[in-house]
DNA sequence: CAGGCTACGTGTACGGCGTACACTTGTCAA
DNA sequence: TTGACAAGTGTACGCCGTACACGTAGCCTG
């Protein structure tokens, strides 16, 4: 019946760019980068694999196109308050961002080229700390000082911690006193200080905070001496 | 004949765990991670795949392995200065190392559990602190705060553009300018900028070294505070 | 010296991946 | 009606990591 297949072809609505990003990051969200395949994305639509490069040259187009996603989730700039609160505030926001889909600072230390969304938002970033006042000079380094941070992450060597807390039996515990002396002594200092918090483990929103405020009060005492 | 077989097995002497890792460390310094895979690293060695496996658990051991390689070409902790010396050079030696290996830093990123050579560097590396009069709770947040700067990199968002420099075409380069300004801007200073130095784009070891300096020289502000 | 155990290397095979390329099919303009 | 064009399909290739069964050579014990 031409009517029906005429309904069956509108009701299974067309592909595209933003479908297949909005399916691979919800994907990526739920079952993590690893299980992200085209294929699986593919099927996550109901469609063939090939489909997909119909709308995307290739996975690489689609990890960026996944990205882009994430950065468009960043609050914009304030221009309401010191560069400083202003930095702060977005950086912030986009940790936020990244704390969504963990996936996205994996990814995106994986990639070299950016895409141009990610350009906008360095150069927005840029853009802040020339109107706070610093030299082009200065804020030329402050960039590679910032580095990923400027993007809402910072790579930790040892990111899991809390994962292998709880299944940590008491034998490992003493064995590894005696291997890593000082790591037991830190890790002891921050499960007892941590006990009124929900579990042991670091509060990583505070280690965060911690970092950029290092670096932020660092480049504010720089950009005071430039001006001196 | 029996000598002779006896010969030739003898003449192709046994695999090893560490000639594994020599042979595969070797490849990646050479064609570049991308470029590894365990049918690589055995075909190197004059092997059937699964041969590797007699020495190795899989992949992730295979990189793990890799990574403690570089780990151990860094030098040891001097003990003979204040922490803020030792430190600083014994981070200088481990981006020494990551410099001759560049993959490493990407493979460090990538895997989630470290290896116990990288637990005796950090382990080490709280130690310098500790004996440089940090408290236990302010070693934690540095360790944190340092993050992989610790390994002697910090990831760098695009980390490629002495590579875009040479074949960047009038063209793209003035349409930069209306896109991303601020980043022109930025290019534009640093290029007329390091006129004097082989070719444009940035001096990476200074932006390393600024970026570390920054955070040791917030380090010690906030171990004063503490002292005080 | 016989026999078997063990360590090490081999061969084959499986399921998954990204994607090239040739094909059908559904839509709409001329 | 037709025929061009875009969107989705099907098949296939060459990679990947690795499970598993199989030799085989060397040593240890009887």
């Amino acid at each position: 019946m031409k009517t029906e297949s005429t309904v069956r072809s509108t009701t299974r609505e067309p592909l595209s760019r933003e479908r297949i990003l909005a399916a691979a990051v919800a994907l990526a969200d739920r079952e993590g980068v690893d299980a992200l395949s085209m294929r699986r994305v593919a099927q996550e639509l109901g469609v063939v694999p090939m489909a997909l490069y119909k709308h995307l040259e290739n996975k690489e187009e689609l990890l960026g196109g996944m990205l882009d996603v994430v950065v468009g989730e960043i609050d914009a700039a304030r221009t309401d308050t010191d560069w400083k609160t202003a930095v702060r505030e977005r950086i912030l926001s986009a940790r936020a961002a990244l704390l969504r889909h963990p996936w996205a600072s994996r990814v995106m230390e994986t990639r070299t080229e950016p895409t141009p969304t990610v350009m906008g938002y360095m150069d927005s970033m840029i853009e802040m700390f020339r109107a706070g006042g610093f030299s082009i000079d200065l804020t030329h380094h402050v960039m590679h000082a910032m580095g990923s941070r400027l993007m809402g992450f910072s790579q930790e060597l040892f990111n899991d911690q809390s994962d292998a807390d709880p299944q940590m039996d008491a034998e490992t515990f003493t064995a590894m006193s005696a291997t890593y002396p000082r790591i037991y002594e830190l890790f002891l200092a921050v499960s007892h200080d941590e006990a009124s918090v929900v579990g042991p483990g670091c509060d990583d929103r505070f280690e965060f905070e911690f970092a950029l405020d290092l670096m932020l009060d660092g480049l504010q005492r720089h950009k005071d001496r430039e001006q001196a």
